[in-house]
DNA sequence: GAAGCATATTCCTTTGTGAGAATATGGTTT
DNA sequence: AAACCATATTCTCACAAAGGAATATGCTTC
């Protein structure tokens, strides 16, 4: 059952920080490790896993990998997705994600805006 | 987070269509087997699963136990069920459950009653 | 091409889960 | 109280998952 993947992805802590960030659009890894403030292999894999199971897209960019959220999501994905972010608003450590995700989202707009060719050798984000 | 226990009942097939048949109304142990086809012990295990985190309740009378959703569920819970709700009705085990449930319901709808005075030397389910 | 950065993968240990067989429990009937 | 029924629990095994340390990969810059 494809319920089942899906729920499997969202049986996890982290992962839902992750969702739940994406929800507000593409973000690349570095902004993950800061937002989330949690160590580089821990978010890597839970984007791979979110990954496989089709939650999530990525696309490489110079030194940067983005995620987004599925561009074609089922419609129990959809469902689904749309049911976490109505629980999330009042969940606090949700919230906080949200609220530094804007304070680093200025530094590193370029980022999302697909122009490698002015990216500068170090991310800065943070 | 309360919302992680949630999934983590959700991630499993076999808990996901009792919770779909719970949908329709409290059901006992010995419906579900036939209902679901499985097992004895499976279905008490998941249904053990289920109760101790809070997405079920159950009460004896008489041999029996009957199981129902939560009386009072949090928020987060009421909206996944309904969300589960909406993703069941396209999906054909669920269906198949659910029009089993009604061949049977007849049957057993003294036991729903919670009359256990009348209630015969043993389950005529199925 | 060597160094540097961001991200991914591998290896390992610990912990939780699912399934089935066998057995236990609690209530009922005779 | 003995037999019986419906349900629960225990035990064991196989396996997936999460976390962290270390290492590998892919790009970029010098």
């Amino acid at each position: 059952m494809e319920l089942v993947k899906i729920y499997e992805c969202l049986c996890d802590p982290t992962r839902l920080r992750l969702l739940n960030v994406l929800a507000q659009g593409p973000v690349c890894v570095c902004h993950f490790q800061d937002v989330l403030g949690e160590p580089q292999v821990k978010i890597s894999k839970h984007l791979a896993y979110l990954r496989e199971r089709g939650l999530v897209e990525s696309e490489r960019q110079g030194n940067w990998v983005i995620y987004a959220l599925a561009a074609k999501p089922s419609r129990e994905l959809r469902a689904n997705l749309a049911c976490l972010q109505e629980c999330a608003q009042s969940i606090p450590v949700f919230k906080r994600d949200l609220a530094r995700l804007k304070k680093i989202e200025p530094l590193c707009a370029w980022v999302r805006a697909g122009d490698p060719g002015k990216a500068p050798g170090q991310c800065r984000c943070g």
